[in-house]
This record gives C-alpha cells, structure tokens and sequence, in this order.
DNA sequence: CTCCGTGCAAAGCGTTTGCATGCCG
DNA sequence: CGGCATGCAAACGCTTTGCACGGAG
C-alpha cells in the first residue's frame, strides 16, 4: 500500500488538472496550467506531485522520456520486451496481433508506424529478486 | 531519396557496432564500443551518425527518449495515437489485439505492463500537409 | 581544391534534488 | 509542535550544436 500523501493546495490543483484535461498535457503544461491557481507553484513540485501520482496509480505516463534511447540494426517493426529489472531490452519474436500487423487507418488517423513495448520482469532478475506480482 | 554521406571510418565503425549488437544499445554503449577501433571519436559523431542512420532506415530507436514526458489521467491501459505532424497525442478507443489484453509471460518473462502506440498522421495534419505515403 | 563530417566543448532541454522555510495534521 | 511538502535554484543525464580543422571525393 502506497502512504497517503499530504493534503495541499498543489497536490489537489495537480491532480484537477490531470484529471481534467482532455489531451495528455507535459508536466510543463501542467505548471502553466497550475500557475492560474496557484501563481508561486514551481516546476519542480509539479514533477514532484506528477512522480507521486504516478506512483499511485492514479496517472500514467504515456511517452517513456526518462531513460537514453536506445537503437536497434533491426528495422523490421516488432515488439520489445523491456525488463523492469535490470532495463535490458529483448527482442520478442513471437506472432503479432493482427491489428498490429495491419495498422493503416482509425478514427481520420493515418497509421504509418507502431510501437509495442512489454514491460515485465526477465529470467534473471525474477531469480534474483523473487518474482514480482503482476501490475500494481 | 535519402542523400548518400561521405564514406568515413567513423560511419563504417558505428554501423558495423549496431548491425552487429544482438541487444539494444544506447548511444553511450555504442560511444563506448566505438573507442576500442576509433580512440577519437567523440560522443557527438556517435550521435550524428546514429541520426543519420535513423533517417536512412537503416535503424531505430527502440525508446523514445527525446520529447517531454505527457501524462494521461486515465489509469487503465490504452493504445495512444501520435501523431508525427503536431506532436498530439490521442486516446485510442477501439478493441484491443487479445495477445495485448492479456498478456502474462513470455520466453520466461513475466508481462507486467504494456505500451501501444501508433504513430501517423492525423486528420489536420493530412489536410494541411496533404497525406503522407505509408511509413518509409 | 572544395565541402562535409569530425572533435571538442559548451549549450539546451527535461527532470531531479539539496536546502531552508512554511504549512498540514 | 513535529515532520513532510514546497519554492527556489543548482545539478544532472542525455542529446544537440557552433566552430575550426582535416579528410573524402
């Protein structure tokens, strides 16, 4: 169980924003956002309360902007599996899904490219470190 | 058509690393490796030529640690449309691949989580850029 | 000979963190 | 009243870029 955090005037316009916004903002958006409420609110406690949310599942991150890239001579689309544990990133060559062998258009939106990521735990790091439960 | 570059020994060196590499390496891991053949070569040629190939096809990037994390305040999991014209990100409601919705373990790695996103044009951008070819 | 790709170092960008203060509970 | 979250600014990690030079064509 994840502690209850402090109430405060930043957590609760953090997460009204979140919670409201349609698109999927930055946490720099969010702060421009959060700064009409609370003008002394600094960026650092909207990462701070983004982390934490984040950690509560109560948000998600929908891009992967923290670690360094990393590239791959395989040019063939397919999925990876990236281990939690250890961020080593496998190829995974089992079959695609269908819709994803065959994404071209949905919603007006004209699919050119795809990326599915597993993320999980490997062999070696459920033998170090007792296999982890599922999501949560 | 992609311009051909001037054939250096720097290019020959970091494409036969990531042509070689059966993991995924960053760019610091190909810096690195790069060293043993080229005692010179800076981190920055790594980079530009790691771009240069990625431009050409003739790599990816497995992450996509370039733009600013974006944050979503649905919790449950769902593919997201980006598009590659405007940067904006869409929820994706359609049925999801059954391989996706369920996915558990793998080559003996546990599934604890997944990402899928698709990325193209959406329906602005193709009208006011005219509509793209298909991912190439 | 002409340019482009390189090495180097500094800048850029998003994110995190150390410290003192103030507010929550 | 004690401790944790905040504000501020500096640090951080990864990536890009300006500049002068050297090698490719």
């Amino acid at each position: 169980m994840v502690k209850a955090q402090r109430h405060t005037r930043q957590r609760e316009v953090v997460v009204g924003i979140v919670r409201a916004a349609t698109g999927h903002p930055s946490a720099a958006e969010v702060y421009l956002e959060a700064r009409k409420q609370l003008p002394h609110i600094s960026l650092g406690t909207v990462y701070r309360i983004l982390n934490v949310l984040q950690r509560e599942g109560r948000v998600q991150d929908v891009t992967d902007a923290r670690a360094a890239a990393r590239f791959d001579g395989r040019t063939d689309r397919h999925p990876h599996l990236v281990c939690l544990g250890c961020g080593r990133v496998a190829d995974f060559d089992g079959p695609l899904p269908a819709a994803v062998t065959a994404p071209d258009e949905m919603e007006g939106f004209r699919v050119v490219d795809y990326r599915l990521e597993f993320y999980g735990y490997c062999r070696e790091c459920r033998a170090r470190d007792g296999a982890p439960a599922a999501a949560g």
